[in-house]
DNA sequence: GTCTAATGCATAAAGGTCTTATGTATTAAT
DNA sequence: ATTAATACATAAGACCTTTATGCATTAGAC
């Protein structure tokens, strides 16, 4: 598990690409989905997925369409068009940010 | 000039490693050199800075030393051995931090 | 068959870190 | 002589997240 600090304001940037990878999902699903991607080191909280996409929604970053399983219900999000130019530049910030960092730091990255 | 949010939670990792890298440094000159470092792109602010120090020193991380140069104080901070610790711990959370965020995010950091 | 875990949404209080604002003082530069 | 830079420090507020809680359906375990 990864320190939660580090985590902080890259919610968005992490909903934001898997959702522009895998079109439509649902909030369950992303936490899932990035639950599986990091092997388990990062946990998105419900109380932090939810507002976040709420959020995102309100801001025209993304639109919903709820679908009907049985008698239970599922949101899904997909990206606006905003949306996915708001996902292209929040990825370009944060590969910016850790060109940066590991000046700083002094680490080299290899992935 | 990076999203502030991105920061967040990489301040003691910042300072450790440049008082690692650097040996003694008080305050002010800690703010210009990650000011250089990154190319104007990560700002420490001295609200953040001090009180991060502080703490720092307090959890016995930093031990300070007081100059006078003229009639200007400079306090210097260098590592503790615990400090040292703390500071190889950081980076490497950061680093793996890093690689879990390309694979999420399915990003090649290159540097 | 019943109980628990997993699925699926959502909100609210509290915590932690940072920004912004402010304060004081010395020294260098214009 | 005034401003910018150097050098410390603290406090209020903003922001995002964690933790806690709530409700409801469905699958699995025993």
């Amino acid at each position: 598990m990864h320190s939660p600090e580090l985590l902080k304001g890259t919610l968005q940037t992490i909903i934001l690409k898997v959702l522009k990878d895998n079109g439509k999902m649902y909030g369950y699903e992303i936490t899932q989905l990035v639950n599986e991607l990091s092997a388990g080191r990062i946990l998105v909280t419900e109380g932090a997925l939810y507002p976040t996409l709420h959020r995102l929604e309100a801001d025209g970053h993304l639109k919903t369409e709820v679908v009907t399983i049985g008698r239970r219900i599922r949101k899904y999000y997909s990206l606006t068009p905003a949306g996915k130019s708001l996902a292209k530049e929040r990825v370009n910030d944060f590969v910016d940010f850790i060109r940066t960092m590991s000046v700083v730091l002094q680490v080299k990255m290899s992935s």
